[in-house]
DNA sequence: CTGGATGCAAAGGGTTTGCACGTTT
DNA sequence: AAACGTGCAAACCCTTTGCATCCAG
């Protein structure tokens, strides 16, 4: 890993981040960085975007990769991604906690709240066995 | 809604779903389904899996929308999407379930489970003002 | 001074869409 | 026959990247 400098932009970024509740794309953080960096570049929000993920002082929100994927399982089930080769699997769910889960947030917010998803991460057993 | 009518393309792309616990993508269903219909199109395989979820025969994986979103708040939280105007929310989470969750996961299976997350969707109370 | 960072613009990669033709009902 | 579906290719949209220049350390 590369040593990384303190540009302006990139601890602006952080600011803008650390400062709002929006959850910004970076179009969003792009428009409003442009405020203090009027010849400001889409690419430099995305490369520093990158830089803080991988740093760990930000964190990215999404789901797998960058592409759908599709199932016919329509019935309610967790899903889990291999961090290493991306394979999805089915998990059962236990139904207790997973209603316990439910129950918790409802109770706790004004939000309608219809339904929920979870993931989980981390390595399957077929990379387990080739490392 | 229009009615949608049975082509043999769509009904060899559910055919292929329910056959496979890979979680697809389009493409790989598009590679597939080429055997079938030499002359397919990838559009076709985009178009029927848009109606395939529309109709709830077919789950898609994503989270959000098709960008990323950033956030500079590292510590554990789940999030609340709103599905009508797209705002996240953070959630705080109820250690104890969140525990419980992991682990009634990792007891039941090999795969080496590192972390996970949890999304809640719904109306925010914005958007339930508004309708 | 040296190597990372930026701006600009072009290229990438997944997904959508307009159009003319083919198919289902 | 009418309306939906398809193939093809172009268009879209978000994101990445090559390159010359700029700037932090």
């Amino acid at each position: 890993m590369s040593d990384y400098r303190n540009s302006k932009q990139r601890l602006r970024i952080i600011e803008i981040l650390k400062s709002t509740e929006v959850h910004p794309t970076a179009d969003w953080i792009y428009e409003k960085l442009k405020k203090d960096f009027p010849n400001l570049s889409l690419g430099t929000v995305y490369r520093n975007l990158n830089i803080l993920v991988e740093t760990g002082q930000v964190d990215r929100l999404e789901f797998g990769k960058t592409f759908d994927r599709f199932e016919a399982k329509i019935d309610k089930h967790y899903h889990f991604i291999c961090e290493s080769c991306g394979t999805v699997i089915d998990l059962d769910i236990d139904r207790q906690i997973d209603n316990k889960l439910e129950e918790a947030v409802k109770n706790n917010t004004k939000l309608k709240i219809k339904t929920h998803k979870v993931q989980f991460y981390g390595i399957c057993e077929k990379c387990l066995k080739n490392k």
